[in-house]
DNA sequence: GTCTATACACCGATAGAC
DNA sequence: GTCTATCGGTGTATAGAC
């Protein structure tokens, strides 16, 4: 038996290894695309081979799911952050939000194809890395609810629009602003039909951005 | 050399033989998914070995190429055959239109994946099979255009709109009706934006259908 | 426990006989 | 055109060194 202090200095450097193995999956995918990872990369980028990485994941697809996960509880971290400063207007409130989640989706292909989309045949993530994922969504869900809307159809539509404008970003516009400048014409559309109020006395624009 | 006669019925078993190789991909990708396609069990559903494959495609990226200019090809064909019966409000033909496009993407998900996502890793669409995808879309913002929507940016919301209620249905309904149930409420709050008149004497609707 | 060496089954693709 | 044989590459399993 190992005495407490060897145990978890053990578990740290297993914890350790386990993130620069994940880290160097991340470096990878953004290298090259993130359904061009092999097992063999990964591990030639942390100095093993490549069955040495079945002693930290069961598999390549338990690799995705760290990744997956982690992708999720930064997003979530980064939420939390947000709504200590988020306007009290309920419709720039709705914009700050939208935007957010649309910014944090274009910064990273590979992450966004992770965490929001099916791109690696197998996969499917595990319900402990689900879990801020769902958290995130109900989170919103409820602050969307605070906003006044309490249609559930309602916040369904919204999170289809703008996941819809993130797809077409990354297909027709990837690096560019095109979609980024779409976002207020398009959640301002939302708001209108759900009843939030204006955010100045000027009626609902029409056009985009004069 | 052959004489014209033989060289079109040679010319027509060739082309048959491609047909029935795309048939045999189709239905494995609707039964196992279409990244789960391979080479030798295409061959097998018509009785060849993998590599005589490589006689009538150039890969197996080759053989996707051709499934997506056959989908491309048969959803115009479907939308031409639509345009002659679309009513002529407009309101009511933009919803007609837009629900023609969902049920199209709903009705069959390998054949979505392949048309509007990239699921398929390395495969990217010639220019040959894109074509009917892009005559599609310029006649879609044509269309738009006719209704009295002059913004190109409107009809790039809508275009997201409707593609991110097709998504959310898949990874959350899929086989259910309740995107489908929300299409018009969407396109009614995207057509109240772009200012179309509404479509009976009563206002907008604020909530979906009663 | 951690890593390596080896091996297996499968993949897309190619070469060459018929 | 279709075949057999084979190549390099993949994820993965396992035996065994340390």
């Amino acid at each position: 038996m190992l005495d407490a202090p060897n145990r978890d200095r053990n578990a740290e450097r297993r914890e350790a290894t386990r993130r620069e193995i994940v880290e160097a999956a991340w470096a990878i995918a953004r290298e090259s695309g993130l359904a061009e990872l092999t097992l063999r990369d990964v591990a030639a980028r942390v100095g093993m081979r490549a069955p040495s990485l079945y002693s930290h994941f069961a598999s390549k697809n338990a690799i995705y799911d760290a990744m997956f996960g982690q992708a999720w509880s930064e997003y979530e971290s980064s939420v939390l952050a947000l709504e200590g400063a988020l306007p009290q207007h309920p419709r720039a409130a709705a914009k700050q939000y939208g935007r957010h989640f649309f910014d944090f989706a274009v910064d990273d292909l590979p992450r966004h194809q992770l965490m929001n989309q099916r791109v690696i045949p197998g996969f499917e993530p595990s319900p402990e890395s689900y879990a801020p994922a769902v958290r995130v969504l109900e989170r919103a869900a409820a602050n969307v609810r605070e906003l006044g809307v309490t249609s559930e159809d309602d916040f369904a539509i919204l999170i289809a629009l703008i996941g819809g404008l993130i797809n077409q970003h990354h297909a027709n516009d990837p690096g560019g602003d095109r979609y980024a400048g779409l976002l207020d014409r398009a959640i301002d559309m939302w708001a209108d039909a759900v009843g939030l109020p204006a955010e100045d006395p000027a009626p609902p624009s029409r056009k985009s951005a004069p």
